[in-house]
DNA sequence: CTGTTAGCGCATTCAG
DNA sequence: CTGAATGCGCTAACAG
């Protein structure tokens, strides 16, 4: 029976006791179940919370147990594509673990634009979260960045333990997903379709996934003894324009190539748009796999192929390592998460040729 | 001067009460500038603070204080994308504010799929997330919606402040951005082109936003005395295909519209592709305005003019009533969140004809 | 200006 | 099986 009580003011476990005639020890046994009750009091407590409408106070609870079962998410930027699923993940891991997420967001990408390079810009930033994670007790924090990149140093959680994600860190855990094996896999499906002059079109190239991605490109060329040239490697921005520029420039030479990887959907879209430009038709003339599998993807024409990155997995992960760290076990290594390929409508055999 | 302390154990107010020859209130004192304190005394204190290297603790600061800073921010589903950009404005007041997000995050994407008409389905998930919330004394709640739809007595949170934003209410409070508004201004801007046949691709008509929409377009076609006629009207489902297909029935009337508004980004594209396999040129031969500024509308080609949400406004909007109704503050009605258009490349004049 | 002290809501001894 | 008492870290009266 629901009592339409319009109670602002909370009604604590020693009110419960008071009105079920028992101590307040013995509310708080029912409660947790800690030591056996009386059937019949515990009846009578229990039909007191109800009526009362009691609810824990969590504050309480967690300054006398010291543990707060809630864990600290430094996000670089919620609005960048890879965080949200990420999150996911974490609350996948959470929901399944009583466990809380008090969340940080840096808002880097408003902050700093693209200027993420610069640790200093927004050290402060980071260290204040730190700070605040700390003052709330939380048990551990998961710092989910924006791009691939090295940020040792960045923070100090004074042995609060912390895992990393979509970011890599020299002297804790990290959990990135394995973007070389990802590339190598790229070249040698596009291998077994019956391509051999494969271009391909890299990111910046001082970022941590253009050589990583680079050398599983170069590993699959290499071990299935396919053409190596230079003008088949072309360095894009990860902007579209830029890929629109580097795929031109590969359509134009005297041996175009039949297949190219190219190291996100963003610049595959410019790909797609040079190949309609030049009057190439994709994937009859040219085969194309993006990275990523960002949501338009879905939508270019044709549907592009891309990998689709464990980010999900990749928040699920880190929420199980750090919960290991938290409660004093032993991290086990884990295998990085992997890619996989979505295979839509942009990669066909060269020339119409069929392959096994 | 920092001191290497490797130390897991807290260090508390008492601590460095003893430490500093004072009593833990003088060190209260100082930590808050409550009162007034020697200088000398205060700079004592604040040297023993740094060397032990002394972290506050907000839980014991809560339990006492009865203020936890914290606020509780219901999402939904965080993957879908209208909500980090909602979150990234709740985080920039909180921010300003020194307030703190228990995020939680409901999946209800991955957990009912597109059933969320069925409030049922995930009534338990919501009353658990509201509970846990109330258990952790967060001072508010933000119901972060992924559809706009009315949602009364989805939840129950017994007196405590609630906002809901990108979803409707009856009895509480919930910020909306002006749907109807945004769909009269884009018939408004295509007239201005001097289009005259505007032809609508609409999501479901179940739905809030299609009506809405609706009702803006017609009454902008009946003031300016443009053409109205059924056969301009498609209702779509949001998804490509949809798009796809009503515009073809478009383009094959005897007299086709020169002009669509379309009410979402992803039927867009689908009437971009009709147009495209039709041998229709955009926007030569047909404008179109899209709806909700999806991040792949800029990599379309031609680039999608389309009607941008405000939608960190509204998470930011949605901080400040909800801070309001904590203290207890007046809430005055808010103007609801307006669009606006972000004139790209997929509008121009019917037939090449130049208007002032 | 500074010290003493009483709780905040709860879990957990220790006695009955 | 139950009650009284203690204390988690901190703030805010109240007393000097």
């Amino acid at each position: 029976m629901k009592v339409a009580r319009t109670v602002s003011e909370k009604v604590s476990i020693k009110e419960i006791a008071a009105k079920a005639n028992v101590s307040i020890a013995t509310v708080s046994y029912v409660l947790n179940g800690t030591r056996n009750v009386r059937p019949k009091t515990k009846e009578r407590v229990l039909r007191v919370i109800e009526e009362l409408n009691y609810q824990p106070n969590d504050i309480a609870k967690s300054l006398k147990s010291k543990k707060t079962n809630t864990i600290g998410v430094i996000a670089e930027d919620v609005t960048v594509f890879n965080v949200p699923e990420i999150i996911d993940g974490i609350n996948d891991y959470a929901d399944g673990h009583d466990l809380h997420i008090v969340l940080t967001n840096l808002r880097l990408h408003k902050r700093v634009g693209h200027h993420y390079a610069d640790v200093e810009a927004y050290r402060k930033y980071a260290a204040n979260a730190v700070s605040d994670l700390m003052s709330k007790q939380v048990e551990g924090i998961i710092y989910v960045g924006i791009h691939p990149r090295d940020v040792t140093g960045l923070i100090d959680t004074r042995d609060k333990p912390i895992v990393y994600t979509y970011c890599y860190t020299q002297n804790d855990l990290s959990i990135q997903y394995n973007d070389e094996q990802a590339a190598y896999d790229s070249v040698c499906y596009l291998r077994d379709k019956g391509h051999r002059r494969i271009a391909v079109i890299t990111g910046l190239m001082d970022s941590i996934p253009s050589r990583l991605r680079f050398n599983g490109y170069y590993k699959a060329v290499m071990e299935h003894q396919l053409p190596f040239e230079p003008q088949l490697i072309k360095v894009g921005d990860w902007g579209l324009d830029s890929g629109l520029r580097a795929t031109k420039e590969l359509l134009e030479l005297a041996e175009p190539p039949t297949a190219v990887l190219v190291m996100n959907d963003v610049m595959a879209a410019g790909t797609l748009r040079a190949a309609w430009e030049k009057g190439i038709r994709v994937p009859e003339e040219l085969s194309i796999i993006g990275f990523d599998n960002r949501e338009f993807s879905d939508y270019l024409k044709p549907r592009l192929t891309t990998m689709d990155l464990p980010l999900h997995e990749m928040g699920y992960s880190s929420m199980r390592s750090l919960m290991r760290m938290v409660n004093g076990e032993p991290i086990e290594p884990v295998p990085m998460p992997a890619c996989v390929m979505l295979e839509r409508e942009s990669v066909a055999p060269p020339n119409g040729v069929q392959t096994s």
